[in-house]
DNA sequence: AAAAATATTGAACATTGTTCGATAATAAGT
DNA sequence: ACTTATTATCGAACAATGTTCAATATTTTT
């Protein structure tokens, strides 16, 4: 590889990293490109050749943030703890609430972002990669289910534990108490998946 | 009431008239001042004389979006079909789905709007009053379930069916079948219910 | 009718996303 | 090595938008 293109993956990287750190610690809604310029050390100009707009930059860091969403989910399935996948599926749902919680930047960021249009190809993937695998453990406790119900009812899954968790920790109603929270998510899923 | 109040009042329903179609035809981020004062017919700075900034003027056009979401709930819940409490509740998840596809904007704009700070109380109490109405239902199907747990429970079934008419119909991870999307919500109400 | 209170206007300011011509740095060609 | 072409960077400028405020018009009070 040239100089040229170390710089350019130098530069972008830098300028991702920039972004991320504003995201992650004051929110999409502070996310703006003079901002990510001064903290990456360019011109607002160079961001445009690195990035198509601001909203590109904020899928990528979105990218990044899904990516460590799915790397805490990984290490919960990795780890069985021996109550069954019923357990595991309640240890994955409790994994999602926890990075939200410790994460809550980054993660609203996932949603904040503009409803309007539909995402870019490579990030629903991202997103559906997270489907498969619960569909994976869906499989696992219903033998016979088809590929496709499963996926079906894991999307379910995920978005009924995302609508919990979103209502549960945002700000919006009044966020519930931890404990609190673990036993509705833990009732839903052992509902949801029996 | 003198002729400076009744102006007043009128102004005020204009722009919030103004504000609310914008909002249902073009979503909320094409919501500006500049727009709604053009389509009221006053100027921008008068705008600023009825609601304290452009985040007020939103949230009161979701607070009427809210009350229209209630009224169609309502509706269903007034006609019985017969179906029992848990059938009820089924259609009352629908009810949400179909103002959710036929009011997309409006009801979308209940929660692209800032998650940053918390609402106004009076914009929360206008979703516990939801809340507290599906949680009347789950007493009727649990009899001695005390107030509290109801509350929770209703709030937990509320949150989980956003969460899935939410992504089963914003575009972001691609729409699914109407179909589809119904009988998910039922096996996941009926399941939750149980 | 005069004075006080209130509402409206629209120009002006601040912030922000984005573009673009000028300039600098690198690569390719000879 | 020198020239030329390509590419990256800068930062000033533009457009859109939220918000303020002094000036003006309107309504109420005295």
């Amino acid at each position: 590889m040239g100089v040229r293109e170390e710089s350019n993956e130098r530069r972008r990287g830098d300028i991702l990293d920039a972004a991320e750190r504003i995201v992650s610690e004051k929110g999409i809604g502070h996310l703006n490109i003079r901002d990510v310029a001064r903290a990456s050390g360019c011109s607002t100009g160079t961001i445009y050749t690195h990035f198509a707009d601001l909203d590109a930059l904020a899928l990528h860091v979105n990218a990044r943030t899904l990516s460590r969403l799915a790397g805490a989910l990984d290490t919960i399935e990795r780890e069985d703890g021996g109550s069954g996948i019923a357990g595991q599926l309640c240890a994955m749902a409790y994994a999602y609430m926890d990075f939200a919680a410790g994460h809550y930047h980054a993660w609203s960021a996932l949603f904040e972002h503009r409803m309007s249009r539909p995402l870019p190809d490579w990030h629903r993937e991202d997103h559906f990669r997270l489907f498969r695998r619960i569909a994976g453990k869906l499989q696992m406790l219903h033998p016979g289910l088809p590929d496709e119900a499963a996926f079906l009812q894991a999307r379910t899954l995920y978005a009924a534990i995302h609508g919990i968790v979103s209502l549960g920790i945002a700000d919006r109603l009044g966020r519930l108490p931890d404990e609190t929270l673990r036993e509705q998510i833990r009732a839903v899923v052992l509902k949801l998946v029996s």
